[in-house]
DNA sequence: CGCATCGGGGACCAACAGGTCCAGGAAAGG
DNA sequence: CCTTTCCTGGACCTGTTGGTCCCCGATGCG
């Protein structure tokens, strides 16, 4: 999970290894917090507290708040992408795909569907607030969705998928279902919506499929 | 738009017209600024200065912020049903669905796909920071759904739709499609995730149509 | 070992947010 | 009218929050 750094330090000049650590300290707080609380309902004092630093160290690292929250968002940017890059890379098949989903699922259930998405909470919270915050998600989002379009085109070469199916808007498609997802399932503290939304995006693009394995209906 | 009185105004002593007409402009001042901004990202200054009114009146019709937000969240939610039941209510026919997601891009693309929904960027910030705020959001997109569904309940006892058709969950699907075509489109400053969103959850819909009328695939 | 940086602790500050108060003016109601 | 209640203006208070500062300790390097 959080091998290496994912955190990638503002190079500039010499830094040590005790101060990585610390800077990693502050965005794994930050990260926590800010998945439950949200970003502006989370102060500085809350991440200073939960991350064992000092209020000089935070501004040591990162200019403002704003600095912290736009690292907040490549962090956690990268931590998703390696999640899914996990679970899209090898994508063939049908059934991979409802392995996907159904790891999506089983995490999202453990917090009865609470929190939502790291990224899509972040979006709508930012996204009329801070503009490079806005475009770093756009781009996150954007390599999220190839990695799912990645695995269709495979699927469409290999011949699973008909030749007719658009790998780049059923990707949309499907991301806009396990956000949509996501954000009903916090409201209803109950992982059942996501399950239907991503049931219906992945119905769609079993429409798609070249031998109509299962029953096309239900 | 604002006819009649939206926002109900918490009855218990004698109240003036006028003092109808101020809680109705500062819901409606609020109502903007916090739909563009975001609702913790908006102060009661500037809620005060866009409504015209002063602190004292903030503080005669609503407890506190968090009164002023609950309220808001029933506002909100009385005008997006009021509108939806104009599109939804008559629904009849697929072409009717065509119409209302028209209706819905159409005033998205207005401000190219930002702000989002207002019922579900609320819901993203508020589900876990007030209890109360959340689950009037719950009950609001229940409400919206059951328009959805029942037009779909009267498709499918008309024929138009077929007996294994689930307007319930056909109904939840649509929602997060919408939902999450809002979120991307407004990462992306652009309507386009939000028709592509919204046409899979259509086609996904017209596949238990009962006498497939167009060509079913693009 | 001794200098130059880097990293850290925490007191302190200023601005701003939410929230209070009171005095005066407008509406009801008799 | 004239009393009572409601409504409004805006000054004021106070806790919180983001942000600054200074000094000391740790670390790396010759």
């Amino acid at each position: 999970m959080s091998d290496e750094q994912v955190a990638a330090p503002t190079n500039r000049r010499r830094i040590s290894q005790r101060g990585i650590a610390t800077r990693e300290r502050i965005l794994e707080a930050a990260n926590r917090l800010m998945f439950v609380r949200g970003v502006n309902a989370t102060t500085l004092d809350d991440v200073r507290e939960a991350s064992q630093t000092s209020k000089s160290q935070l501004y040591h690292h990162f200019a403002d708040k704003q600095e912290l929250v736009r690292a907040l968002v490549k962090y956690r940017g990268a931590l998703v992408l390696q999640r899914e890059r996990g679970g899209l890379e090898r994508l063939r098949s049908f059934s991979g795909l409802v392995r996907w989903r159904n790891a999506l699922v089983q995490a999202n259930s453990l917090n009865n569907g609470r929190y939502g998405c790291g990224l899509g909470s972040m979006a709508v919270e930012l996204s009329d607030q801070d503009e490079q915050a806005r475009s770093m998600l756009l781009e996150t989002f954007a390599a999220w969705e190839k990695l799912i379009s990645d695995g269709l085109h495979r699927m469409r070469d290999s011949g699973a998928l008909r030749q007719d199916a658009d790998p780049e808007k059923l990707a949309t498609g499907l991301m806009a279902a396990l956000q949509g997802g996501y954000l009903l399932a916090n409201a209803a503290h109950n992982v059942a919506p996501m399950e239907v939304a991503l049931d219906m995006a992945l119905e769609h693009i079993k429409s798609f499929l070249s031998q109509p394995s299962g029953e096309p209906t239900r």
